[in-house]
Order: C-alpha cells, then sequence, then structure tokens
RNA sequence: GCCGGGUUGAUGGAAGGGUAGACAUGAUCGCCUCAAAAGCGAUUGUCCGAAAGGACGUGCGGGUUCGAAUCCCGCACCCGGCACCA
C-alpha cells in the first residue's frame, strides 16, 4: 500500500507473525466468535436467558456513548473508546463477571435530513446505510459485544418505547413535597377531593376541560408553552443557539434569525434541580464534569424581596439582601409582564433627560426598547454587553429597608427567564449595576466598607466594589440595622427582618432552565399526542404506539421571505394532512372522534436519554424493560447505591446536555416505579480526543497529511514547505486516518495496541502512525516467543521457568492486573512489554507456563493473537473465557532490592539488599559504604531516615 | 471576566513525597544480507571529561520537608467549559 510500510515487504521467515498473518487470524476469529455467540452476556430470565451459573456471577454493564452513524464512517479517532471498554469488559469476563457489552446507533439525526432535503432520498435509507458500514467497520476491530442487544434509535420498536416515556412523563407531575414525580391522575384526585386547592379557586368538577387541561399544563412534566426561539423564516425552521452566528443569522444560509414566541414542547427539568445536583455526589464521576453540571443548574442562594409600588408590588431576586440599602434603582426585564401596568402615560416632573431616550412619553419610549431589545440576537445582546442600554418606565418603587424611592427601569442585561425577571440595583457593589448607573447618573451609594483603600466616596470609583469578606455600614433603617456587621451575617440578618416584615424571604434560585423538547424537522421521533376540536392535547394509548413516521414527499420545512420575521414554521409533518387529520377512538370512552396530531418531533436527545435501558432487554414488546432484568443489571448494590451503568465511556462534550437529560429521564422513570435505579451511570469516564497534525500550505489551506515528507524537521508538500499545527483529525483538513489502512498494514490488534498504548486513557494526544509500528513489534516478538518463525512449530517446553522469569512474570500479572481495573492501559502494555522483553533477551524456548500466562495478559488488549496462540498451545476452549492469571506474592517483591542512599537527598551509593532488611541493619550497611564515607568527608551525621529497604537519606551535622 | 485542567528528553509518555525519563517512536552505530527492507543487538536528558567521574536538570519565581515532577503561594503560557444568571 504504501513504500514506507514494513509488513508488506516479503517475509524473511515463512511463519512470522506479519500483516498477512495478522489479516488471516484476525477474520477467522471474527467468524468464529460470532457463530459461537462467545460474548452473549445471559439474562436471568426473558428470551436472553442463559447459563445460570453465569447468571448468578457479579454483573459488570459497561458502556459507551453510542455513535451518531456518520456517512463519512469512522477514522482511527472514533474508536478509542470502544477499544477501551472493550479491553476492560474482556478484562472483568476474565476476573468472573457477567459482562454486558454491547453497542447501539443513535440515528436520528440532522445529516441525513439534510441528505434527505437535498436528494429526495428517504433518510431511512442513508441512515441504514451509515449503520451498516460501520458495523463492517466496528466489526474488523474485534470488538466482544453482544450483538443481541444492539439496536438504533430510528427502530420504530425502539421509538415505541421513547413515545411511551414521553407519556409517562406527559402524564406525571412534580410532588414538592414529596420530593418527586407522581401520575397526573393523583395531582387531579386531590383537585377533585379538594384535598388540594384548585389554582384560581372553585372547585374541579365545575371546571371546564380546557380550564382543567390549562391548570394541568402548569404541572405536568412535559407541557407545551410558548417559549422564545430562534425562528429563521428563510430556512423555515427553529436553530439551537449553536447554529446561529455571532451576528445573529444562521449558520447555513446566511439568513436573519429572529427571537419569536412559538408554542413548544418542553421538558420540565426545572423541578428536578436539586436532585440533579445533590445525586452527582454519589456518583463516581471526573470532578471537572460534575463541577460542569453544578454550574450549569447553577444553584444560588439568597432572597426574594419585594418593593412597593402603586399599591402592589415588585418582586426582586438577590444573592446580596445584604446591600438592600445601597439598592437606587430597579431594573426590570423588556418582557416582564408588569412593564405595562406601571408605565405611565406621561414622564414625571424632572425626569432626567438621559433617561427617557428621547420619546415624549414612557408608553413610547418603552415600546421602542422592547421592539429594538425583541430584535437582537442573544449573540448581539451579549457582544454589547458592556454598553448598558435601558429606559425609564416612568415610575418609582419604594425601598421597603429605607422608604426611599427608586426608579424602576427596563434594560435587557436583566433576563427574563432567571430569577423574577427583575433586580434591585446596587451600583457600588455590583459592576453590571456601576456601568449602567453611570450611564444613567443615577445615585451609586456604597453599604459594603471597601478593604482596597478606594474610600467611601463612590463619585471618584472607577468600578464596584465587590467582596463578600467585608464589613456592611451606611445601612441602618426602618427598625433594623446591618451596620458593623459582616456579609454573612448581615445577610441572615436582613433575610429574617424581610421575613418577619412580611416583604420578603429566603430562597434559593437555579440558573437551570426548562428543556425546549420539541424541533420541526422530519427526522425525528413524532410525539404521541393528538389535539381535539378544542385544542387540549391528548395522549395516544399504549395500543397505538409506535406512531410511525409518515411517508413523506418533501422532507424540507417550508421557508419564507427571509427578512419576515412576522411568519411561523410549518413542519414537514404538517403537510401530510392524511396523517396529521385523523379519528381516532382514544380508549377514553369518549368514543371515535376527530383529531389533529402534532406535527413537531423530539430532537435528537431523546433516544440518548434511556438506550442503556434497552440494551438490557432489547426484544421485549410488553415493557420498556422487565423489571427483574433492570433490577439485575441496574439495580443498587454495596458501594453504588444508586445503582446504574457500571462503567461509561465517552467524550467530554456530553458532560451537560446528555448527560443531565439521560439523568433526568431516569428520575421519573425511578419516581413512576418503572426502574430500580435513580441514577443511570454510576461511573462515567471520559476519554481524550485522539488529534492529529494539520498541515496548511502558503495560503492556509489544509493539504493531505499521508503525502507529507519530513526533512530536517521541516515539512514540505510537493516540494513546497508547508506549517504543522496539531487539529481534529478529519475530511475537512486532510488528516483523517481510517481504522482499515492501519488494519491492512498492521492488523486489528496493532491498531488495538497502539490506541492503548499512547497514553492515559483521559488524556488528549496526536496521531502518530510511524509509531504503530512498535506495538506491531511487541506482537512479532510475542509471537516468535511461542511460535518458531521458520516452521511454524509451537518453541514452548515443559520445564520450569528460571527464578528471574517468574519474578518478571509475576510481576507483570500484579501490574497488569492493577492497570486494567483502574483504566491504565498504556503502564499495563509497558509492563506486557517489559515481560516479552525479557523473555526474548533470555533466549532459548520459553516455559509453556509463561507462554499460556503472557497469553491470557495480553488476551484483552489483543484478543485475536491470544486466541490464536491459545489455541496453537493446545486448549481447544476460547481464550476469551479464561481466568485472567493470578500473581503469586512471593514472586511479586524481588529477591533483592537496590537500595539509594542519599547524603543531603543527593544520591551517593546504590546497595544490593534483602527486601526484608530492617531499618537498623540497612543503615549500619549504608553506613559503612565507602562512596558514602567519601561523600560524608568526615562530617558527622545529624540525623539519617531510613526507608528499608529502599532508601536511606544521611544528613550530614 | 469567572470556573476547571495542563506545562517532564527530538516525540508520545512513566514515576503511592523517596533512584526523574519505565515502555514506545525517532536518531546513531553494529550484526545479518550481494544489497535493501524486515528482524536482531548496542547507545541515546543536557553540559564538562579520553575515561573514571562530576555538575545541572520536570514552564518561571518563592516556600514547606531530611528529601518535591508530586504539597503550598505567586507568575507566565496552553487547552477546555460558562458567559450581563442579579
Amino acid at each position: 500500500m504504501s513504500e514506507t510500510n514494513p509488513a508488506a515487504a516479503e517475509p524473511a521467515a515463512p511463519h512470522r507473525y506479519t500483516a498477512a498473518v495478522a489479516a488471516e487470524i484476525e477474520a477467522r476469529w471474527q467468524d468464529f466468535w460470532d457463530a459461537d455467540g462467545t460474548y452473549a452476556a445471559p439474562n436471568p430470565k426473558g428470551d436472553l436467558a442463559g447459563d445460570p451459573e453465569v447468571v448468578a456471577r457479579p454483573k459488570k454493564f459497561i458502556m459507551d456513548m453510542f455513535p451518531y452513524p456518520s456517512g463519512a464512517g469512522l477514522h482511527v479517532g472514533h474508536p478509542l473508546g470502544y477499544i477501551a471498554t472493550d479491553v476492560y469488559a474482556r478484562f472483568q469476563r476474565m476476573t468472573g463477571h457477567n459482562v454486558l457489552h454491547t453497542l447501539g446507533f443513535d440515528a436520528f439525526g440532522l445529516p441525513a435530513e439534510q441528505h434527505a432535503v437535498q436528494t429526495g432520498e428517504h433518510p431511512r435509507i442513508t441512515t441504514e446505510a451509515a449503520i451498516n458500514n460501520m458495523k463492517s467497520q466496528l466489526r474488523r476491530l474485534g470488538l466482544g459485544h453482544d450483538k443481541r442487544r444492539s439496536f438504533a434509535t430510528i427502530d420504530p420498536d425502539y421509538y415505541k418505547w421513547t413515545q411511551w416515556i414521553f407519556l409517562q412523563i406527559f402524564n406525571s407531575w412534580y410532588d414538592d413535597e414529596a420530593k418527586q414525580a407522581r401520575p397526573i391522575s393523583e395531582l387531579i384526585a386531590r383537585f377533585e377531593s379538594g384535598e388540594r386547592p384548585v389554582p384560581g379557586g372553585g372547585s374541579w368538577s365545575e371546571l371546564s376541560e380546557a380550564a382543567r387541561a390549562d391548570i394541568l399544563g402548569e404541572y405536568r412534566l412535559a407541557y407545551a408553552s410558548d417559549a422564545p426561539v430562534n425562528w429563521c423564516p428563510g430556512l423555515g425552521t427553529v436553530l439551537a443557539n449553536e447554529e446561529v452566528t455571532a451576528d445573529g443569522r444562521s449558520e447555513r444560509g446566511n439568513f436573519p434569525v429572529f427571537k419569536a414566541k412559538l408554542r413548544q414542547w418542553n421538558m420540565r427539568i426545572t423541578a428536578y434541580a436539586d436532585r440533579l445536583l445533590d445525586d452527582l455526589n454519589e456518583l463516581d464521576w471526573p470532578e471537572a464534569i460534575k463541577l460542569q453540571q453544578r454550574n450549569w443548574i447553577g444553584r444560588s442562594e439568597g432572597a426574594r424581596v419585594d418593593f412597593p409600588i402603586d399599591g402592589e408590588h415588585i418582586t426582586v431576586f438577590t444573592t446580596r439582601p445584604d446591600t438592600l440599602f445601597g439598592a437606587t434603582y430597579m431594573v426590570l426585564a423588556p418582557e416582564h409582564p408588569l412593564v405595562e401596568k406601571f408605565t405611565p402615560a406621561v414622564w414625571p416632573e424632572g425626569t432626567h433627560d438621559a433617561w427617557t431616550g428621547g420619546h415624549a412619553t414612557p408608553g413610547e419610549a418603552v415600546a421602542a426598547y422592547r421592539a429594538q431589545a425583541a430584535s437582537k440576537s442573544d449573540v448581539e445582546r451579549q457582544a454589547e454587553a458592556k454598553d448598558k442600554t435601558g429606559v425609564f418606565t416612568g415610575s418609582y418603587a419604594t425601598n421597603p429597608v429605607n422608604g426611599e424611592p427608586v426608579p424602576v427601569f427596563i434594560a435587557d442585561y436583566v433576563l427574563m427567564g432567571y430569577g423574577t425577571g427583575a433586580i434591585m440595583a446596587v451600583p457600588a457593589h455590583d459592576s453590571r449595576d456601576f456601568a449602567f448607573a453611570r450611564a444613567f447618573e443615577l445615585p451609586v451609594v456604597c453599604v459594603v466598607e471597601p478593604t482596597d483603600g478606594r474610600g467611601t466616596d463612590t463619585a471618584t470609583w472607577e468600578d464596584a466594589f465587590v467582596s463578600y469578606d467585608a464589613k456592611i455600614v451606611n445601612s441602618t433603617g426602618k427598625g433594623v440595622s446591618l451596620d458593623g456587621l459582616g456579609v454573612v451575617e448581615a445577610k441572615a440578618r436582613i433575610t429574617e427582618w424581610l421575613e418577619s416584615e412580611g416583604v420578603g424571604e429566603g430562597t434559593v434560585n437555579f440558573r437551570l432552565r426548562d428543556w425546549l423538547f420539541s424541533r420541526q424537522r422530519y427526522w425525528g421521533e413524532p410525539f404521541p399526542i393528538v389535539y381535539d376540536e378544542d385544542g387540549i392535547a391528548h395522549s395516544l394509548p399504549e395500543s397505538m404506539l409506535p406512531l410511525e413516521l409518515p411517508e413523506v414527499e418533501d422532507y424540507s420545512p417550508r421557508t419564507f421571505d427571509p427578512d419576515d420575521a412576522d411568519t411561523s414554521p410549518e413542519t414537514p409533518l404538517s403537510r401530510n394532512e392524511d396523517w396529521v387529520n385523523v379519528t381516532l377512538d382514544l380508549g377514553d370512552g369518549r368514543g371515535p372522534r376527530a383529531y389533529r396530531r402534532e406535527t413537531n418531533t423530539m430532537p435528537n436527545w431523546a433516544g440518548s436519554c434511556w438506550y442503556e435501558l434497552r440494551y438490557l432487554d432489547p426484544h421485549n414488546s410488553e415493557k420498556l424493560v422487565d423489571p427483574e432484568i433492570e433490577r439485575y443489571w441496574m439495580g443498587p448494590r454495596e458501594g453504588q447505591p444508586h445503582g446504574g451503568v457500571d462503567l461509561y465511556v465517552g467524550g467530554a462534550e456530553h458532560a451537560v446536555l446528555h448527560l443531565l437529560y439521560a439523568r433526568f429521564w431516569s428520575k421519573v422513570l425511578f419516581d413512576l416505579g418503572h426502574i430500580s435505579s435513580p441514577e443511570p451511570f454510576h461511573k462515567l469516564f471520559n476519554q481524550g480526543m485522539i488529534q492529529a497534525f494539520v498541515y496548511r500550505d502558503s495560503r492556509g489551506f489544509p493539504v493531505p497529511a499521508a503525502e507529507i515528507e519530513e526533512r530536517d524537521g521541516k515539512f514540505f508538500f510537493q516540494g513546497e514547505p508547508v506549517k504543522r499545527e496539531l487539529g481534529k483529525m478529519g475530511k475537512s483538513l486532510k488528516n483523517a486516518v481510517t481504522p482499515e489502512a492501519i488494519c491492512e498494514e498492521y492488523g486489528a490488534d496493532t491498531l488495538r495496541l497502539y490506541e492503548m498504548a499512547m497514553g492515559p486513557l483521559d488524556v488528549s494526544r496526536p496521531w502518530d502512525t510511524r509509531a504503530v509500528v512498535g506495538q506491531y513489534r511487541l506482537l512479532q516478538r510475542l509471537w516468535r516467543n511461542v511460535v518458531d518463525e521458520t516452521t511454524g512449530e509451537v518453541t514452548v517446553v515443559d520445564t520450569e521457568p528460571d527464578e528471574a522469569t517468574l519474578r518478571a512474570l509475576h510481576k507483570a500479572i500484579d501490574g497488569v492486573r492493577h492497570d486494567l481495573e483502574g483504566l491504565r492501559f498504556n503502564t499495563a502494555i509497558a509492563k506486557v512489554t517489559e515481560l516479552n522483553n525479557h523473555l526474548t533477551k533470555a533466549g532459548g524456548p520459553v516455559s509453556r507456563q509463561v507462554a499460556e500466562a503472557l497469553v491470557l495478559l495480553v488476551t484483552p488488549l489483543a484478543p485475536h493473537i491470544a486466541e490464536e496462540l491459545w489455541r496453537r498451545l493446545g486448549h481447544t476452549d476460547s481464550v476469551v473465557h479464561q481466568d485472567f492469571p493470578v500473581a503469586d506474592p512471593a514472586y511479586v517483591v524481588d529477591e533483592t532490592v537496590t537500595c539509594v542512599v542519599q547524603v543531603k537527598g543527593k544520591v551517593k551509593a546504590r546497595l544490593e539488599v534483602s527486601p526484608a532488611i530492617s531499618d537498623e541493619e540497612l543503615e549500619k550497611v549504608a553506613l559503612a559504604d565507602e562512596k558514602v564515607v567519601a561523600a560524608l568527608d568526615g562530617a558527622g551525621i545529624r540525623k539519617v531516615i531510613v526507608r528499608a529497604p529502599k532508601l536511606v537519606n544521611i544528613v550530614p551535622a
């Protein structure tokens, strides 16, 4: 294939381990494993039930984040995690566990849909082709998956249950007192019985059906509401924030994007904010990921405070109630519902010119500002964050602590979606408020004594003084004083006062928002929801699931004049009148009726929110998963009080969204009694990325990395010098290396070893094709230690190995066991290499006992060569289910160890001593050593530190 | 801006506070070969030295310790995440 390929050359010896040999044995054993069902994990019952002896073992459920089947296929960066879980799963299988390891496909997604829009080809066809391609690419790596359990999220048998779970969520509410989800029927019963007062008063039975539906909508965990979204008329679809560019246009097509309120489905994930936060503590996840989730959930403690205005009040949320005396104005979000109410007809006497925005009346000013704010994209708002804008509403509220009037503004630096959408502004101690106050010439009152020497005269300040560790000043008012208190005590004191006066209370706020759950796309799960003539949403009964995607002629949403913001999306499904308008008997006693189907589809995240559960019982047509099977694989156990998957490996890019959504769904299903674990993934591990060098020519364009020549540390493409940088691997940067290419040159075992040996699993590192050969050589030497290269005969002998070999063997066993258990594959391989090199160096035939142990050590890492050698060594059963070797402690310690003797921490001598030597004996020997005597040069000894048997450190006087 | 993580030979990386650089790539030399490749063997942190040996070395500056790549403080740079969240 390439001239640099050492394996392409004719082998010098007829039975050497070459790429051709690797290809032959790998294909042969892959076929055998498939036919044999070697990796089938037995369930305790059902269609996948199996050997009770295996079921009785402790279980290990080892999972990868499943892939999106891209048409582009895999490059060598993709399978890193799959290989790692495979090695770990194989190791667990050899240490007495029933191991569930499989892989499915997250197959709804935009690329297939876009391809369908462009070509008219059904996305299912392209997706299935991509799945098949990916399956054959992965098969070649020898991954030990239980293929009976694989599925794709686009399978109707699978998304039936995605829809079923949606309905479970739709038909439940969050009981704040019990802190758990309950069926919505229980809430209705409470309203009916009067146990729970009906919101808005009155009795439940007297309400209209529509009124009841509205009330229940306020409780349901899945609900439709008008939410501001990124609406792009030119594309005819709403867009995710990531799909909108910095200047507020669509990334694709460069059309304008508007904020529009559209009726959308949401998931009430905010109900679970505290549980999602608290339960993180129990999980064995990287701290960095837990932290990202904590930040995303964003819990802040503070207080709600009511500011009286015109006989009513505006409620604000603040984390700094201790600075209430410094609140000199208020700000509402432009969309705040109370804005109209507190916008009078005329400007009050003496209104500052800067506050009016040049408008004749408050109404005009507010309307103009609101229009301007609505036309801005989020990104624009952020870009202009430094320049504070806003306008006076014309009203004053009253600061409850001192009775001072405070002007009420609207400004887009206050967001409707957080807290109460209203703030008290304390310009002296908040940088945003400070900037706004300076722009609008508002008073700045210092209430926290600066500790940086700037003094309390705020006229001289250039920025706000922000501190949580300073004294409150200037804060005495109606029956309460905070002067002299620290921030923490002041918060407690003022909160107490607010509560006693009935003008506020301590409260907790979360940054987490509800999850926007609908998309205007074709290629997603249809909602199992229909609307009656009154527009009331009804669940489809379980018998009507799955609600399959209809066949359509046109996969694209309707597009509009790109600049016409007053349009709304028309989904691909909505044009299909025959499908949308149906007469159904929902089995609710109302008989057949006319309904309209929901025409949005679910977001890509839906299918990945629960897929771990379906691996357990993939063919169950009665239930999502059989409870006994679910408890067996996912149930709580010792050291794992929440239960869950034993190891989940994937990229850190899913730190929040996927992992948070999946945790949320698990908690709902747990609350409703469908599963036994409220957490899906007990242990999470983030693998690093395989990066690759990118070579760019003088114009900055990437050139094919495979054709680069290196001379004296400089790089050339077709004779022209090019620049090298580190980037992602992929087609667009012309640096993709496919697993097939490496398999062809060296074999899958070499590829597996190389990926695992590159470095620690969680660290990103550059791919270096040149270095792959190192692992190939290891396998060649391993092969040569068992098989004669010339004759092909097995060369092992039945004699006892020598002492040094036994020690090398048992140290390797001990180290490899620990390293594999700790996912330290790179050092495990180093230890195997050391042992193998020891045998190579020793020369002569290897004793059977050592050869067999060595083969077992490499089995998880390089299963094909291990299976082949195992059989050649005369075994008739697969190596996959053998016991992993156990080290004999007697041989793990060396006969003699090297003891270093330091003088003042510097190594001066090395001694060979017995590992059992006593501190006293070692000290005596060390002090007698001539090099030590020379180094001490007659100086007296102040102190001797002895750590037998490895170290003596002498401190001279 | 805030929050995380990192910085060790030419390169990827090893080192429970105790021999810095395991293992691998690359490079140099040698064996084998008509030759090359493959394979096998040796050397390979830097500096001084013919050698023996010595000095210096884990981004930079300080500290704790008998002893620091490892712990603490400050700084620089790199990589991620969040971003007007009151």
